[in-house]
DNA sequence: AAACGCAATTGACCCAGATCAATCCTGGCG
DNA sequence: CGCCAGGATTGATCTGGGTCAATTGCGTTT
């Protein structure tokens, strides 16, 4: 199922000017490792809405997000859809036990990924503990943040999902794009909605409620936070 | 916080013969590198209820479960509970970046751990990929596991939640105790209502529905599956 | 065997959030 | 510029599961 719009560019970039280099997969490679690296990887660009790769799916790739949003997520056989994250700049994505994928993953805007081989990136790390270091720590990372979200999905209010889901996404932009109370929201509110549990009237009256209060403005693409301090108190954190 | 009832054996046993010598973190090792992994871990007991270790606790060890059952477990500062996990003899618990632990963790019925110090372990790994790779594919197993969870609490009816709970733990417990419909069932309501995104109310009424409908048989400890098929519908895999 | 303690069950009622149903934007296009 | 389509908002109503309150069942103590 692979969308006519990819584009995959031969090879016009270089890893160690890469946007994520710091912060992903690579940052545990040296610069020689990292020239033996590039060669296994290759941008590709999807556009909005395009699906990456789909629960299921036999896995044939890695992918490492180098540019915009992705949404994984998970359906159950009726269509209901549970968001399991959103995935940002530097984020890996692929790994698995089963061999296929065990959530689907698409766009949201323009996405630009590189993307490896399943199998000789299985070759590459073989030697390279370092690497497999740093993907151990990344899976970590997201562990803890799927577990935070079950305490979220399982046990908070509307009004605290939607103000915990605010100031997480805005700490999580915060190290991609600095500090700011203004806060991009390119997904959709049913996105919002199935990433919190909520249905997208409940998470719309949410976000009424707290303008209305002053305590959030309502923007195009986004929302401002007014009243940070009340937001927190909201979350409950 | 260590709890006085710990119980720690001098050395009465040996790696090689340890129940979980083929599906834990040792898995990975040879008889070689087992003789010498033995003298890192301590079997310690605990009784019912007790504490292994808390979320914010720095993180000293880290624990596989040998026998027994743990909840892990967060907590809001309101006391609202949520259980992110029940593990089971093979599990590794420990792991996380912020050397702080992300949950808690206690005791269900007796358990026994076999307990590293944090040091220790951590020089054992580092010129031991194989060790690495092995917990990075338990660390994978938990994170899908996670998203399974994510889904059933956001997005599965009561019914749903527990007939899943039922056919998950059932699963689980196959590999352990071999197949069969009698699900043994060591935690409270309490813990099942917690891991659901319940209440125990809830919890206990889906229960009795189903032996109403002559689907479950509720016994001492446990539950039976009278009607496996008639679980899996309700679940809605 | 009576009495206690605690988990589990059951019942009555309530409410947060879902569902159903109109609008209301807003941006793209003829 | 006016029209259209799809997302977002708002309103009215419904209900699954929560809350509150007994009651029951059992294992333990005396």
């Amino acid at each position: 199922m692979k969308p006519s719009v990819v584009t995959t560019e031969p090879n016009g970039h270089v890893c160690s000017d890469c946007a994520v280099r710091g912060s992903a997969v690579c940052s545990s490679l040296d610069a020689a490792e990292l020239r033996e690296f590039e060669h296994l990887g290759r941008r590709v660009h999807f556009s909005s809405g395009e699906t990456v790769f789909s629960e299921e799916d036999i896995t044939t790739s890695f992918y490492n997000v180098l540019e915009g949003v992705m949404r994984l997520y998970k359906l159950l056989p009726d269509g209901r859809r549970q968001i399991v994250g959103f995935a940002l700049p530097g984020d890996f994505l692929g790994m698995n036990l089963s061999g296929r994928h065990n959530f689907s993953a698409d766009a949201i805007g323009m996405v630009t990924v590189c993307q490896f081989a399943k199998a000789p990136f299985g070759r590459f790390i073989e030697d390279r503990p370092q690497l497999l270091r740093r993907i151990n720590e990344l899976a970590i990372r997201e562990l803890s943040q799927a577990r935070d979200h079950m305490v979220l999905l399982g046990r908070r209010s509307a009004d605290e999902k939607v103000a915990s889901f605010l100031l997480g996404w805005r700490e999580r932009l915060l190290a991609l794009k600095g500090p700011s109370d203004t806060v991009p929201l390119p997904m959709s509110r049913q996105d919002i909605a199935d990433y919190l549990g909520l249905t997208i009237e409940t998470v719309s009256r949410t976000f009424t409620k707290l303008e209305r209060h002053g305590t959030i403005e309502i923007i195009h693409g986004g929302i401002s936070l007014l009243d940070p301090a009340r937001v927190e108190a909201l979350a409950a954190a």
